[in-house]
RNA sequence: GGGCCGGUAGCUCAGUUGGUUAGAGCACACCCUUGAUAAGGGUGGGGUCGAAAGUUCGAGUCUUUCUCGGCCCA
């Protein structure tokens, strides 16, 4: 029998997919119909959603975590517009900042030129040029990976107004007088000569020159402390000329020890804390000692020690200070105490009336404040001072210790702390931190732990150090009164500036007459001009003030920050203090932050490791479409892991939902017609669709229902178990046998296509956030001169007359019903009795309760066999029982089934 | 070193206030089909819930310790 009297599946949208050859001719096909115009015109009267992105920085390739972000992005973009909102997304870059500065600096390196001798202005243009083209790798990279937003009017941090606008943003703070000049310690590069940020500072491990050195006491109130020696312990010698004070723990018990032998210490008298003894003996080889004395450590109290250089210059009073920070993890039990080189150190000595003085210039060299030591740079220093402290005989031992250490994150090189001048934000004179945490209360956190993660940095964290000495970013609008030395606070000239900038840029402040941004107001001559840049952290958290605000199409504050976990401490926290700083309240409404990208055993990526993915490798292997439904089908609430076998159980999922998509194209031959929802009459079609329609109904509500709360991994598996489960071994499964062999006009088939077009148009749209390049695909076949992109299209409404729980619960039984015969008829087929489930009839029995609701069932229908009876029988074991044997008769060569008399919905000549 | 978060079948994920033999899909194995065919269907095996100890009549679910991993901080 010929297959032309049978309907198969026909259609031109292939099996194979091949998206990464498919996929960039859709990318230009969005840019030709302006899709993203489009979107924000149809939907220009609508509620706003405004997900503002964090700006990248603009240097080398996307990688995975970046990929991450810009694809959750996009699908959390895309299904607002899609629920009815003006889904609004303009993407942008961060500029300004370090890294960029060095790789201008390594290509003249290369060429043998000398960064000093180039003007500024021209080393801010290199730096612009390079930030453009990244800009413009990224956007590229971005695009291909299916995002859609403003791609042509993005924002960047180096634009002329947005410098213009951190200008104004400053002057708030300081009009405000939040915004501080401070003397501190901060952690500060000699090769890079700058004060580094947080983010800009690795830990590393790294081998210190350790020493025990002893302060003699001076003057002390205890008889048995005269002539007794202090030991601290440190692992920077170096210091040790800085130092002014020692530090002890009133909680600490302190022994008095009589040194025997013959060191150089021979008959001398120490004091170490109790608890370090053993280990103090045993490094510095102290072979015989007695101890004279268990003294409390509260006994320290106005003691007086002598420098250890007390003779060559260093006559002055080290007084001994109790602390807290001090413990018994290591050393001696005493901290020597150098504020200029150490947050704990200054902070002590600042609250017991001792100055840090600039002890280590930019470059690292001690001053003039160091005598002996002047000029020498610290880095070669460890050597000299152990020497000279051996010559004073003030050392005990010396050593070296391996330990994770501050590391510039560029250069490598190891940091110190060093006090120098900065400006700072401070976080209590205006009420910053207090309205800080109020502003996080009021912020909704996906998921909800990151909250909790930001309010805990919120509250520890000290004042904002804003100022960098580099060329590459805003400089601080800053002009200092040489008779008053106080800061020039002026709107007027604070907008002055903003205006230039406006205009040309910030390049001219390192170049022009200062005079210009004075105005006639002030004469430059009575003020000092800085010469500081803005940290990038006050540049991106500004962005809410040049782009949100600024720009029509957007709104202050964004419905949403999206960024990877680490910006707690990054860009949420930059912004979320600016914010509050200027205006009081938090330029967000809602927060949402992912994990990191890991391997597949949940290691981090590293080049070492040789386990890195690259965003470009998926493209070129899977498609953008894989690595979006691996974005959809993972936690984002932890860390996603990532390897090719990961993907390529993705790349199986998508193969399932493409060829469920297939299925319904096929059945339906590429003819997809919209059906209204609203109108449809339920109750005319079969049982069968009816509990379709009712799954439907259901999976939206769930649908609905993970989108709101982003939880897209349970979203996705829903939408993929519906595809495999429901659809697949099931509807599409039991209907073949009508889609095949009824007649086209038959009400039974007619009533599976309108399903299956309902179907087709639902999946579509649900899939269109994640899957945004095959639904384009599949909407373009089906929509052929029509509508232009499933993404301009909104989710359906599914009408509450489907939802039909009695029915479920009906089918579910008869579906239990179903299982049964499955494992009876697998049985046969083990016994080679029967191959296809049509050679097969089923008698089942059943008991009363099941019995009565399933006698005039068609479970020849439902369980694809060519016979079947429902028996009564109350006897059984089980409630269900089900035998199968052979079906005997002849074969339909059109509807296949095995029967004795003729198949009455076919002409068939058996 | 400190803080926070996490470790459920090979993989991606569910596991409500502690309560029956720990679930799903994919993958795998075997079988069927050859009218979704580089597809489709059926059946099945597989985890004791990172480890240990504890609380409890009862713990994947609570406590402690340890371990591994991630982020942040020092």
């Amino acid at each position: 029998m010929s297959k032309d009297n049978i309907n198969l599946p026909k259609t031109a949208f292939s099996m194979k997919a091949n998206l990464p050859a498919k996929e960039p001719g859709l990318v230009q096909y969005w840019d030709e119909i302006k899709l993203y115009e489009k979107l924000r015109v149809t939907t220009k009267d609508k509620e706003k959603f405004v997900l503002h992105d964090g700006p990248p920085y603009a240097n080398g390739n996307i990688h995975m975590g970046t990929a991450l972000n810009k694809i959750l992005k996009d699908i959390i973009t895309k299904f607002h517009q899609m629920d009815g909102k003006n889904s609004v997304y303009v993407p942008g870059w961060d500029c300004h900042g370090l890294p960029i500065e060095w790789k201008i600096e390594e290509q003249y390196k290369k060429n043998k030129k000398n960064k000093n001798e180039v003007p500024i202005t021209e080393f801010r243009k290199e730096c612009r040029d390079f930030a453009n083209k990244w800009i413009k790798v990224h956007k590229d990279q971005f695009k291909r990976l299916g995002v859609i937003g403003d791609w042509e009017n993005y924002y960047s941090t180096m634009s002329f107004d947005a410098e213009a606008q951190i200008v104004r943003e400053l002057g708030k703070f300081l009009k405000e007088g939040s915004l501080y000049k401070g003397y501190k310690p901060v952690l500060w590069s000699t090769v890079e000569k700058t004060a580094l940020s947080d983010a800009e500072v690795e830990y590393m491990d790294h081998t210190s020159d350790t020493i025990y050195t002893s302060f003699p006491i001076k003057k002390t109130n205890l008889n048995e402390l005269k002539d007794c020696q202090i030991i601290i312990w440190t692992t920077t010698p170096w210091t040790i000329p800085a130092n002014k004070a020692l530090a002890y723990n009133e909680n600490l018990k302190y022994l008095v020890i009589h040194l025997l032998g013959d060191n150089q210490f021979l008959n001398s008298k120490i004091v170490i804390a109790k608890e370090l003894l053993e280990s103090f003996i045993k490094e510095c080889n102290i072979e015989k000692y007695k101890i004279l004395n268990e003294i409390p450590g509260k006994v320290f109290q106005g003691t007086i020690c002598k420098h250890p250089f007390f003779d060559i210059g260093y006559d002055y009073d080290v007084p001994m200070l109790q602390a807290r920070f001090v413990t018994t993890e290591q050393g001696t039990g005493f901290v020597h105490c150098a504020p200029s080189h150490g947050p704990d150190d200054f902070n002590l000595c600042l609250n017991n009336g001792i100055k840090a003085l600039e002890t280590v210039d930019d470059d690292g060299k001690y001053t003039k404040h160091i005598p002996i030591f002047e000029g020498t740079h610290i880095f070669k220093a460890n050597a000299i001072v152990i020497d000279k402290l051996k010559e004073m005989k003030k050392l005990i031992a010396n050593g070296k210790l391996n330990h994770s250490y501050p590391h510039s994150w560029r250069s490598k090189a190891p940091l110190v702390h060093r006090a120098t001048q900065q400006w700072f934000i401070s976080m209590e004179s205006h009420g910053l931190r207090k309205k800080a945490l109020k502003a996080i209360d009021e912020t909704a956190f996906y998921p909800s732990k990151g909250k909790e993660r930001i309010k805990a940095m919120i509250e520890t964290r000290p004042d904002w150090c804003v100022s960098r000495q580099r060329v590459w970013g805003v400089p601080l609008p800053i002009f200092v009164s040489k008779k008053t030395n106080k800061v020039l606070i002026d709107d007027e000239m604070f907008e002055n500036i903003a205006k230039i900038y406006e205009k040309e840029g910030s390049d001219c402040w390192f170049s022009d007459d200062p005079q210009r941004f004075l105005g006639d107001k002030y004469k430059y001559e009575d003020y000092d001009k800085s010469n500081d840049i803005v940290e990038v952290w006050f540049d991106s958290g500004s962005t809410h003030s040049f782009v949100l605000e600024k720009r029509e199409d957007l709104k202050w504050p964004a419905s949403m920050y999206l960024e990877g976990s680490d910006q707690h401490r990054g860009w949420f926290h930059s912004s979320l203090l600016e914010s509050c700083g200027t205006r009081g309240k938090a330029p967000f409404e809602s927060i949402l932050s992912h994990g990191f990208v890991v391997d597949g055993k949940g290691l981090k990526m590293s080049k070492s490791m040789g386990n890195v993915i690259a965003p470009e490798d998926i493209l070129k292997k899977y498609g953008a479409d894989i690595l979006r439904v691996w974005v959809a089908a993972s936690n984002y609430a932890e860390d996603l892991r990532i390897d090719h076998s990961i993907l390529e159980q993705h790349a199986e999922a998508y193969r399932k939902i493409r060829n469920t998509f297939r299925y319904l194209l096929g059945n339906l031959n590429d003819n997809f017609s919209k059906i209204n929802f609203q109108k449809l009459e339920i109750n005319d079609l079969p049982e069968l669709e009816q509990y379709m329609l009712h799954k439907v109904f259901i999976l939206n509500e769930n649908f609905h229902k993970n989108f709101n709360s982003y939880t897209f991994h349970n979203l996705y598996k829903e939408l993929l178990n519906f595809c495999t489960v429901d659809l697949s071994a099931f509807y599409f499964d039991i209907r073949k046998d009508s889609l095949y062999c009824d007649d086209l006009k038959s009400k039974k088939r007619k009533s599976c296509t309108l399903v299956l077009n309902i179907i087709l148009d639902c999946l579509l749209k649900w899939f269109a956030p994640i899957l945004s390049f095959t639904t384009e695909e599949i909407f373009k076949l089906i929509n052929k001169d029509k509508d232009e992109s499933i993404h301009l299209e909104k989710f359906a409404e599914v009408p509450k007359n489907w939802k039909n729980e009695i029915l479920f619960e009906r089918w579910e039984k008869l579906k239990k019903i179903r299982d049964f015969s499955n494992i009876s008829i697998e049985s046969k087929r083990a016994e080679k009795v029967i191959g296809s489930s049509l050679e097969a009839n089923i008698k089942i029995k059943l008991k009363e309760d099941l019995y009565a609701l399933a006698k005039n069932f068609d479970f020849g229908e439902l369980c694809i066999t060519s016979g079947a009876d429902v028996i009564l029988d109350n006897n059984l074991e089980e409630e269900i029982s089900v035998e199968t044997e052979k079906a005997d008769g002849k074969k339909c060569s059109i509807c296949w089934k095995i029967r004795q008399d003729k198949c009455e919905r076919h002409i068939c000549n058996f």
